[in-house]
DNA sequence: TTTATTAGTTGCATGATGCAACTAAGTGAC
DNA sequence: GTCACTTAGTTGCATCATGCAACTAATAAA
């Protein structure tokens, strides 16, 4: 009576890398589409996975070797077109990771696609991925969620930079200032400064404590704290 | 290998009556919780769901006996925890339907609940409702949603009492005006007033129609247009 | 020491938001 | 009929947020 359904879990996993922003897609290693790139996803597991967040996380971690990014859950898209095996649904979520911590993860298998020049993808992945650039566009303009497309530290500039990539257009530099000021989420290291060619260094910021994450990098010591 | 997981549909039908926001419940009438109040939900039937959207439409005609409400995925919640039974997944979406259209389902099932004092409900019930009156208290403040709370006609007045409802704060009259205004969602309706007590009539208005939604009162042509 | 370059700040113009006080249009009391 | 009362809707102004231009600050290279 009560019919049970294929479940899966997707992650748009977005960093960028050479000022763009890019989505990871990793060759399927079974069918359907089996050699095909695709977002990683997988079966939920019942006996393993606690809920559909630790699934995405999950598959994270074994196909992209990458520990506890940004993760947040996109939608849930199902039907009878999507998979050619018959009615099918996929819990999707979205990851912020910064790009040298995807470059890191030692898995050759992840090729880094530009996000917005996603025309075809397996499934409906393609659609997932143009979802998961509205909302976080959308939730750039007034949150502070492209900092975790940025390292442990970084400059007020080059986090500028990062807003500037997502929303594809200038800010102001005062203004920008002032918001960052505003949601009270970074904080300067004390005495830290990144030096640049011949000018002015720039001070170092940080998340504040209660709004970090752990990443795999920060986990294997790579990145100072 | 495919591991099949049981999937649910449940929804959160939100609608005014006396001045407060309610939500709607039904006594089930399957164990577990044979007999409880719950959320109109049940199994997704992929011979018969387009998909989990048509799911839950259907959940709020069999069930409600309401039409096409505005209807909007809210998450997936899922987990070991949240059913009896075991592992399980629900799909959850949350509909603004009005007053009067409740009122007139005659389905006679139909509790309405205040929707900020639901404190236990079965399976994570609860947890769903406060998510959907976060969700929906945060878009009435940037948005245009509280107008499907609305019959098919109002006055100006009437929806900023019920922008006032749900916000839980007063607000400035002229800036609510300026807002309408500004959002282009609204026409008046040529010389169609609506008398008070002993006052100047106020003009009524309506949605333009690429923002509207037939609902089960208007398709009996109860309501004028 | 001068120049070039980027970091960061200050002051002001412009626009959005909110309040008070106004006018408008109806009913009922007398 | 006139006045009081009530709610609808508008106007003008004060206050706050946002954006721009122009400034100062700090470094390296010439």
């Amino acid at each position: 009576m009560s019919s049970k359904i294929i479940c899966s879990v997707d992650v748009v996993l977005l960093t960028l890398s050479n000022s763009s922003l890019k989505v990871a897609l990793l060759e399927r290693d079974h069918d359907p589409f089996r050699g095909v790139l695709a977002l990683p996803g997988g079966f939920i597991h019942p006996d393993e996975d606690q809920d559909t967040e630790a699934a995405a996380a999950r598959m994270l971690r074994d196909k992209a070797g990458i520990q506890s990014p940004y993760l947040e859950q996109l939608g849930t898209f199902s039907g009878r077109g999507r998979d050619p095996r018959g009615w099918s649904l996929s819990v999707s979520y979205y990851a912020l990771v910064p790009g040298a911590v995807v470059q890191a993860s030692e898995r050759p298998g992840i090729v880094l696609h530009p996000a917005d020049d996603v025309d075809w993808l397996p499934f409906d992945h393609a659609q997932i991925v143009r979802a998961a650039l509205t909302r976080v566009r959308d939730k750039s303009s007034y949150s502070s969620l492209p900092v975790y497309l940025c390292g442990d530290t970084f400059t007020l500039p080059e986090l500028q930079t990062v807003y500037e990539i997502l929303l594809g257009e200038p800010i102001n530099k005062v203004s920008f200032r002032r918001k960052m000021d505003e949601l009270e989420i970074l904080e300067p290291i004390p005495g830290a400064q990144k030096a640049g060619k011949a000018h002015r260094p720039a001070q170092l910021y940080r998340l504040r404590k209660q709004f970090r994450r752990k990443l795999s990098l920060t986990d294997r010591g790579i990145n100072p704290g």
